[in-house]
DNA sequence: TCTGACATTATTGTTAACACTTATGTCAAC
DNA sequence: GTTGACATAAGTGTTAACAATAATGTCAGA
């Protein structure tokens, strides 16, 4: 996600002095694995992200789970409060259809460049990846469906080619996964994989209009099969839950 | 930007503790502050950030910067050398496209949605802008005219009120300004003004469609004049430049 | 004169100690 | 028994010193 460029190298046939990637872990990986436990809704919103549980969790000193924390307020996935530490962010209703209003704006231009240049081979892995998103919904945990889900919007990006959208969607799947944590009616299924396959059927017959229609309703969907508008945002506010009566 | 949320109060009433706005300079600030030189090109691509210089220059303790520079980073408007510090990003071609495609995909409708919301205030405020864009471009400095036509497509989206959208338009303005600086044929002007003013009229005829496709057809004029795949990265290659006669 | 190794300097990266704030527990006063 | 102030502890924010790296200048050797 940060691209550190290591010291110039004249060349390949030099060895890289000082990777961290080998003896330690670097922020990056630090954000990336907080992303995938947002996503998986294993960190639902308001969870403490204390620093010296995170360095004792990673390894790593505390002033790199602080710049990952950094990072990771930046995106909007933590809030840092002042003197009081890092939460898993809490979207408001007002936060959540700014995410979905930004994902109708991007993904159907993504499902169609996804379409325009995807291989045989993405194709078939987009396929592995449905059966996967398939068997998890009816066999295994419900973690993993959620992952799969969202994950399925990442591939389509990177099957997409463009770096900075990709960015922007890992940003918004994961905001999406705390949104729908808030706001999601528990009864109905978050990410139904129907929807998935549909568009996979779009690629297969190389029709990028039908991939982007079909992603915006699959958008439209998930946004109608939220509750927003009711719930307070996220952090219980107890001082109207519990006044008066 | 980065949204700091400042010790839990239970009503407004009570005075907050401690805002670093009054008496010290956030990161934020930095952040915007770099910001905008990149986008009126005073910091041109491969300017070297050095710690102690920033330091001084916002008369703010090395942290403050680091944190601002990994910020910034995140943006993809500096890039982080391990153990040679901060320069200003230098775009690839290849980076420039997917801006540019980024650009096409959310400016449109950004555009489209401005219109709909837009106030007769904010008609009014978007009119006074453009004079000021008009002037500088006939009168005043060339860094002003760059700084004010960035700020038109920034307008646009605060109009749009959408504030992920808005966060991704500030980052894909910048290195916009970058990729002009590295690709930018000198001759042509940057971002005709005129175009601004036909975006004004569908505004004043509240015409979202409209909107939309003259901000497409602006953006391809912008692209379609810069020079893409002739030149090279931005920080010159000095091995290929000298090599062989 | 040119090449390579070495030393120097400037700058970045890290660590640890300290200061400050928040939150909570305790206790006295009413 | 309740309320308020105070004290304590836990955790975050900051600073400064130290370590490590890279860039550059110097010098000896060919």
């Amino acid at each position: 996600m940060i691209r550190v460029v290591y010291p110039y190298m004249p060349a390949a046939q030099y060895e890289i002095s000082h990777t961290p990637s080998a003896d330690e872990i670097a922020e990056e990986d630090i954000v990336e694995r907080i992303f995938e436990a947002v996503v998986d809704q294993r960190l639902p919103p308001g969870t403490k992200l204390s620093e010296s549980a995170l360095c004792e969790a990673f390894g790593v000193g505390r002033m790199r789970i602080r710049r990952a924390l950094l990072l990771l307020s930046s995106r909007e996935v933590v809030e840092l409060h002042a003197n009081r530490g890092a939460f898993v962010a809490s979207p408001s209703a007002k936060q959540a259809r700014e995410v979905f209003e930004a994902r109708l704006t991007l993904e159907p231009t993504i499902a169609r460049l996804a379409v325009e240049r995807a291989s045989d081979t993405d194709i078939a892995n987009l396929s592995a990846h449905l059966k996967k998103e398939h068997d998890a919904h009816h066999h295994e945990s419900r973690n993993e469906a959620i992952r799969l889900s969202g994950q399925f919007h990442i591939h389509l990006a990177q099957i997409a080619a463009n770096a900075v959208m990709l960015r922007m969607m890992k940003e918004l799947v994961t905001r999406t996964s705390l949104i729908i944590g808030i706001f999601g009616a528990p009864s109905v299924a978050n990410c139904r994989d129907d929807d998935h396959e549909q568009i996979l059927l779009a690629f297969k017959s190389r029709d990028g209009q039908a991939a982007a229609d079909l992603m915006t309703a699959h958008l439209r969907e998930i946004e109608g099969s939220l509750d927003l508008g009711n719930r307070n945002a996220g952090a219980v506010d107890l001082v109207s839950l519990f006044s008066k009566k």
